[in-house]
DNA sequence: CATCCAATAT
DNA sequence: AATATTGGAT
C-alpha cells in the first residue's frame, strides 16, 4: 500500500539529503506534524489509512509507483485523498473520475501528484500513493453537513466536497522523516524560483521550464505553476499600488499636499518637502510605511510572499544552510523589486493572456476614449534605491482594471485637471455636441479653443 | 500534454 | 487572510 524507496546509493551523504529535504520545502517536525510517522520500523507497517483518514470501510489505497523510484534511493512521497460527490446528480463528476482512472489506473480520484523528471540527474525519487476514500463510488454527503457546498437549489447538487489531505513523506538515509501536507515555498525555494523564471526570460517562463531550470527535483510541475500563478498575480497587484500610489502623489501634487496627506501647515504648501513626484521616486504606498523589512528599500509594497524578509528566527529549518548561506540567498532581489517584468511578454510587445492590455497598447487611440494608459498612473515608476534598472517601458507597466477604471474616474469627475499623457483630447466639436446634448449652450471661446 | 485561470481548501 | 492545490477550459 505505501511505497517505500530503496535507501541505496550510498553516494549521498547526509547533508545532502538534508538538502533536498529542506530545499524541498519539507523539513518539519515529523512527531509534531504527524506522531503516527515518528516511529521506527516499517512504513509499511505503521501508517494505517484508514487511522490516518478515519475513512473505514472503504478499499485501501492503490499505489501508483513510479519505475523509476525503484532506482531511486530516499524518498517516499504520498499522497492521499478523499472526495466525496453530493447525492444529486453527481453524474459528471463521477465520470471524469472514472476517466482519470482508467488513464491512470488509479482507484478513484487519482490525483495527480506524480512528477516524473525527464533527465538523469534526479536526486529524488518519489514515489506517489493515490487514496480515494470514495473508490469511485458515490457517496451520501447530506449526513456531514460540514461545509458550505450544501446547494441551496435543490436539484442542482453537481457541486463536489472534497475531503482531501495531500501528504509528502521524505525519508532520508538515516531514517529521518519529514512529511509536510504542501510545499513549503521557503525563501530559499522561491529565490530559486524567481532567479529561474528571470534567467528564462518572460515568456519562456512557463511551469516545466522553471522546473528544470531550478533544478528542486521533489517539486512538480503543477507545484511550480501554482506558485507562479500566484507569482504572477502578485505582481500585478504590486503594478496596481504602484499605480495608486502614484495617483496620490499627482494628487498631493495638484493639491498641494504633503506626503502625510495634510498641508494645513502653510510652510509646506509650495515647500515641497515631500520627494518631487516627476522625479520617479514616489514616496512609498501608506501601506508599506510600517514595514520592518530588512532589506534596503524602505518600502515593501505588498505583504511578503515567501520571502527572505520573513524573520528566520521565526522559521529557523526553513532555511537551507546547504543551499545557500543568508548572504547569497539576500544577494537576489525579492521579487517586487526585480528587474523581470511581472508578466511574459514576447517580442512583438504584446503580453500572452493579457489580451485586453496589450490591446490597449496596440490600439491607435480613439478621441474621447481613453486608449492609452492614464499616464499620471504611469509616469512614476517606482524606483527603490536599487532597484530597477532602468525605466521601465510601458508595456512592463500593465496597470491593474482597476488603475485604468480609477484613472478614468478621475478623469470624469475632475475633468480640470490636466489629461494623462496620452489621453488625446477628444475633439472639440464632439465637445461642444456632447455639451450640448447636456444643456450647455454657453461654451466659453477659451475653452473653444483647442 | 502543458498552461492558465478560477474555485476551493487549509 | 494568505497561500496552496484542484479542476476545467483552452
Amino acid at each position: 500500500m505505501l511505497a517505500l524507496s530503496p535507501e541505496r546509493n550510498s553516494t549521498r551523504d547526509d547533508g545532502e539529503s538534508e538538502f533536498l529535504a529542506t530545499s524541498c520545502g519539507f523539513s518539519i517536525n515529523p512527531e509534531e506534524d504527524f506522531p503516527e510517522f515518528a516511529i521506527h520500523g516499517d512504513l509499511l507497517d505503521i501508517i494505517d489509512f484508514d487511522d490516518l483518514f478515519g475513512v473505514a470501510g472503504d478499499v485501501l489505497p492503490d499505489l501508483e509507483m513510479d519505475p523509476e523510484i525503484l532506482g531511486g534511493d530516499l524518498s517516499v512521497h504520498v499522497n492521499a485523498s478523499s472526495t466525496i460527490t453530493t447525492t444529486t446528480s453527481s453524474s459528471e463528476k463521477t465520470e471524469s473520475q472514472g476517466k482519470a482512472n482508467n488513464k491512470k489506473g488509479i482507484s478513484g480520484k487519482g490525483e495527480e501528484v506524480v512528477s516524473k523528471r525527464d533527465h538523469n540527474e534526479t536526486p529524488l525519487a518519489e514515489t506517489v500513493v493515490n487514496y480515494d476514500g470514495d473508490s469511485g463510488r458515490k457517496r451520501k454527503h447530506s449526513s456531514t453537513g460540514s461545509t458550505k457546498s450544501n446547494p441551496i437549489s435543490n436539484n442542482e447538487g453537481k457541486r463536489k466536497v472534497k475531503l482531501y489531505t495531500v501528504v509528502y513523506i521524505l525519508t532520508g538515509p538515516n531514517g529521518l522523516i519529514f512529511i509536510r501536507k504542501k510545499v513549503d515555498w521557503t525563501p530559499e525555494l522561491h529565490r530559486r524560483f524567481v532567479e529561474a523564471v528571470e534567467k528564462l526570460g518572460l515568456e519562456k517562463a512557463v511551469p516545466s521550464r522553471i522546473l528544470e531550470l531550478m533544478g528542486v527535483h521533489c517539486l512538480t510541475r503543477h507545484n511550480v505553476a501554482s506558485h507562479l500563478q500566484k507569482y504572477r498575480s502578485h505582481r500585478k497587484h504590486l503594478v496596481a499600488r504602484e499605480a495608486e500610489a502614484a495617483n496620490w502623489t499627482r494628487k498631493r501634487h495638484i493639491y498641494g499636499l504633503d506626503s502625510t496627506g495634510a498641508n494645513a501647515n502653510g510652510r509646506n504648501r509650495n515647500g515641497w518637502l515631500a520627494p518631487a513626484p516627476t522625479l520617479g521616486y514616489p514616496p512609498p504606498p501608506p501601506a508599506a510605511v510600517a514595514s520592518p523589512s530588512v532589506h534596503h528599500h524602505h518600502f515593501r509594497p505588498l505583504h511578503v510572499w515567501g520571502h527572505p524578509t520573513v524573520d528566520q528566527s521565526v522559521m529557523p529549518h526553513v532555511w537551507p544552510k546547504h543551499l545557500s548561506p543568508p548572504s547569497t540567498a539576500m544577494a537576489t532581489p525579492p521579487f517586487w523589486v526585480s528587474d523581470t517584468p511581472y508578466w511574459p511578454r514576447s517580442h512583438n510587445g504584446t503580453t500572452p493572456y493579457l489580451p485586453t492590455v496589450a490591446t490597449r497598447f496596440t490600439t491607435p487611440p480613439v478621441a474621447g476614449i481613453p486608449q492609452a494608459l492614464p499616464s499620471h498612473h504611469m509616469v512614476y515608476n517606482y524606483k527603490p534605491d536599487h532597484g530597477f534598472g532602468g525605466p521601465r517601458s510601458l508595456v512592463d507597466l500593465h496597470p491593474s482594471k482597476e488603475s485604468v477604471d480609477a484613472a478614468i474616474g478621475d478623469v470624469l469627475t475632475r475633468p480640470w485637471l490636466p489629461l494623462p499623457l496620452g489621453l488625446k483630447p477628444p475633439a472639440v466639436d464632439g465637445v461642444i455636441t456632447e455639451l450640448h446634448r447636456h444643456g450647455i449652450s454657453d461654451v466659453p471661446p477659451a475653452a473653444s479653443c483647442a
